[in-house]
DNA sequence: CTGAAAGCGCTTACAG
DNA sequence: CTGAAAGCGCTTACAG
């Protein structure tokens, strides 16, 4: 009677097995190294006794945690759609963890200092192995403490403003909004559109220098593919084009704003090229109110507003981002997360992913 | 320098006190069981040291994992805005637990027998104290499952198709749809609207039955308030509504049809109470593309959606839904998570917060 | 390939 | 109010 009410442990599964703890706890975390026969006894023990081991013990005994950490913002924060790129990553990380046999732990913070503070205790409570960061900045002080913590992490967000993205010495995994927004006005060019505007957000570009920002970066990535394309480059081509960008910020409001601008200012426009769902819809909104429903839009997100709303877009597939950093973080094979050793993988431990232009 | 490397332990804490491990552990458990001067030097101690308690020999030891599950979804679920709506929850979910000193563990699942599996071993690894649960239904096989595992568990959504929403065994918070659509209804008809159309989801109504879904729900709300304010209700005042009412689905698209519908079938139609925010946008770019601007919409949630387009909301207050919920799993304040003793807290256990009306 | 012993870092139950 | 002992359920390190 007690002992129904009682979940079976390792001892349990020993006695039915007729074998030791030793060698149950050995088929479970190395079997090769278990006699076939053994192997197939304890793990019919296992079953029969519907038997799972107790994770703190063995958190407790190995000294992992078998866990990462990941923080989880409100909807309120700056972004119209934040919160469903959010909650994808999320579910795509928890996906990607469980495969692989992790746990995710996710945390809030208000403020950077707070999360600071936070990250301190839960590492000092052995509670994770690793952490993920996102919406890094440049010189984010995040990175630093935990460099200093020595515990592993990884960035979704590559290191803006460093010169070569490839010589940091945290591990991270980005979107390649450059190369998607490119592909995206490659696209629009092919299929004959050549007034092609950019509708982005502020910031503080500094001209000829590498992106500091995700905005920076979309931006660059549109205007590289049309001075290629439309011309030979040179200071005409570049001043031409400085007319066909507007830049404003992350709302439906400011889309708006910007596709009256672009209205104003480009006469023969028939595309616009926007740094996000939100920008876009803005646009789209505010084109189709002066019935100017041949120009075509593009965003970026691929959130449910592109699919309703009908327009192209480019998807951040944050499946294989969370995957990667799962890679990075524990070997492509490895099934516990470890410091990535700079020495010997230097390269694998910064992931650059194409976004995927779902074309509406 | 060995000594760097290691975090510091209890026993530490408990040298340079001068008391034993065990006061430690009672200065931070129990602090009244402990003379303030002993207290004092503890914490001191504990400061100096910066010292955070090993969770996982914590939890072994006191049989306390100290952690609730709750499932994330992608965001292709059926629902529009969903992921907004789960993100905001997960996050309120986070904050209230993290006040309580709880972790929060986040699982997936694709299907309902997939989620009972993985239920299952979160539970015997010994992984989790407590259940959330969200997007609950008539006859789910989930709350048994619970149930026969005798751990603690809540669902956030009443129980539909119960007699008695009171009188289950099990502890549930939810949003008053009725009442918060009941609240748009009114507001409306005080502000003079006369013919308030319903733009709602299909549903299995059996009339005159208690509702049996969220959708239902919302619909009672609109017609009883009607009913209420239009008339004296019976067989002619009800024929009349029903004309009022259109369903569909979850999408702008279905908002754009029920709009259109009731414009063709309703001649004086000044507004509209909508079942969500996303049948509610439908509803307001389909008017706008009429040029029907004098027609009012309201809807549900209070995504960032309708604060961009302006059109008044329900917000569900979430961040009352994770506290309530909370505090039902472990006392108004108590700290650890416990079943709840339906013979001393009926009424406690089952709580029906009003969403709040957020008029635009 | 298998097992007896030790021990991870706490909290519990109890004695004083 | 405080402490010495036991033990939570595993994995590790090592002996055979």
């Amino acid at each position: 009677m007690s002992k129904k009410t009682r979940p079976s442990s390792i001892l349990d599964v020993a006695e039915v097995a007729g074998v030791s703890i030793q060698t149950v706890s050995n088929v479970l975390n190395f079997p090769e190294r278990v006699r076939p026969r053994t192997r197939d006894q304890v793990l019919q023990a296992v079953k029969s006794l519907d038997y799972t081991p107790n994770l703190s013990a063995r958190r407790l005994r190995s000294k992992k945690s078998s866990s990462i950490s990941v923080r989880v913002d409100a909807n309120s924060s700056p972004g119209l759609f934040r919160g469903f790129i959010q909650n994808d990553f999320v579910y795509e990380l928890i996906e990607a963890a469980e495969n692989r046999h992790i746990k995710v732990i996710a945390y809030t913070a208000g403020t950077e200092k707070q999360e600071i503070d936070k990250l301190g205790r839960i590492i000092k409570s052995r509670d994770t192995d690793g952490i993920i960061l996102t919406s890094t900045h440049v010189d984010d002080p995040r990175l630093d403490f935990l460099e200093r913590n020595n515990v592993p992490f990884l960035s979704f967000g590559k290191p803006w403003g460093h010169e070569n993205l490839y010589s940091t010495t945290h591990p991270w995994v980005d979107i390649d909004g450059a190369a998607g927004i490119a592909e995206a006005t490659a696209m629009l060019w092919k299929k004959g559109y050549r007034n092609i505007g950019f509708a982005g957000w502020e910031t503080n570009n500094v001209p000829g220098e590498s992106a500091r920002s995700v905005g920076e970066d979309r931006y660059l990535g549109w205007k590289e593919t049309l001075l290629k394309l439309a011309g030979k480059g040179g200071r005409r081509a570049e001043l031409s084009l400085s007319a066909l960008a507007v830049f404003g910020e992350q709302s439906i409001e400011s889309g708006r704003q910007s596709a009256r601008r672009l209205l104003d200012t480009v006469p023969n426009l028939d595309a616009v090229v926007c740094v996000s769902d939100t920008v876009a819809l803005g646009c789209l909104l505010e084109f189709q109110r002066a019935s100017k429903h041949n120009i075509c839009v593009t965003g970026f997100d691929n959130t449910p507003i592109s699919k309703e709303f009908g327009f192209t877009s480019l998807d951040q597939n944050l499946a294989e981002v969370a995957s990667s950093a799962l890679a990075i973080l524990m070997g492509e094979k490895g099934n516990q997360i470890r410091k990535v050793d700079f020495a010997a993988e230097q390269t694998a431990a910064h992931v650059l992913l194409k976004p995927i232009l779902v074309v509406r």
